[in-house]
DNA sequence: CAAATACCCACGAAAACCCATTGTATCCCG
DNA sequence: CGGGATACAATGGGTTTTCGTGGGTATTTG
């Protein structure tokens, strides 16, 4: 499973009034190229407090090896419990938005709670996924190396000048 | 076997006092787009104390499933009848109903008395097929979860307001 | 005829759409 | 090489459309 186009790079924008946030253009050029689609698809990061973001043919992708997985051990009950749990969680838990013309979406309220986004967001590239974070929790969270901290530092002081 | 459109997302709906409910739009997109019908096959969950819902086309997909599923196990004559036995819950016991111009169903109120389904009905994408939950029932459900109980549970909140 | 269902319209909130402005990086040509 | 023109990105604001929902009326069906 070796996707040909990765994220990369990173961008602090704003998330206005609405609720409106323009996903950095760098980022959507990806997604155009892995699939046609202009979509995005949010998920709340499992490890981290912040988003994890994908084109929806990643999250096919993603389905489909779950139901490999299945068919091994279909006779298996706890295998069937275990893989409701999880297919639930990978497309009940994730929400599927569209962004318009010039590169923005509504971000959904549920996700913005979950990711604890306020007035600005902060996108990583992280290869196959990119991520979704309110800069100041970034900044807080002991598990972040230094020199990413730096990349949230600088792309804060971007904006105030 | 791998489907193109999938279902994803979540929203709570009302179910008014004629028993009617809006599919969210986001769902019937996917019907639509899977094939041109305009209606949903409702069914009891096999698992859980919910309904699970899909496409008319899907309940073909899903018989040739159980098929290949009773030719891995054919020497076991256990698997016969549980065969037999999937085979009619997948077709005798599932309603199939139309949605309006206006994106509603009427319950059929046996479906609703299976899923014990109250005045407000859930919608849970997974993949292939979404769910159609009593919100309660899910927050009391061990085998959910908690990352999708807050899920049911904002969704709960968001009505309140 | 009664009850259930299908059809119709109507409203408020939210989301999608359109247009305009600003700032920044890029290009082109003198 | 420099400076103006150009293209595109990010953002603000207004308008239109869609969605979920309530309620009424017709129509079917047993």
């Amino acid at each position: 499973m070796a996707l040909e186009h990765l994220f990369q790079g990173s961008a602090l924008n704003a998330v206005d009034g609405k609720g409106r946030v323009s996903i950095p253009a760098f980022l959507r050029s990806v997604i155009e190229r892995r699939g046609d689609s202009r979509t995005i698809v949010l998920a709340k990061h499992e490890a981290f407090s912040c988003l994890s973001a994908y084109d929806p043919g990643y999250a096919a992708l993603k389905h489909s090896k779950l139901e490999r997985l299945l068919e091994k051990e279909e006779t298996n009950p706890d295998a069937q419990l275990e893989y409701q749990q999880r297919n639930l969680m990978a497309f009940a838990a994730t929400e599927e938005v569209p962004y318009d013309s010039s590169g923005r979406i509504l971000m959904p309220p549920m996700m913005r709670r979950k990711g604890e986004v306020g007035d600005f967001a902060l996108f990583l590239g992280a290869g196959e996924t990119f991520q979704i974070w309110n800069p100041e929790l970034l900044l807080k969270d002991p598990r972040i190396p230094e020199d990413l901290k730096d990349i949230a530092r600088f792309r804060l002081e971007e904006r105030r000048a």
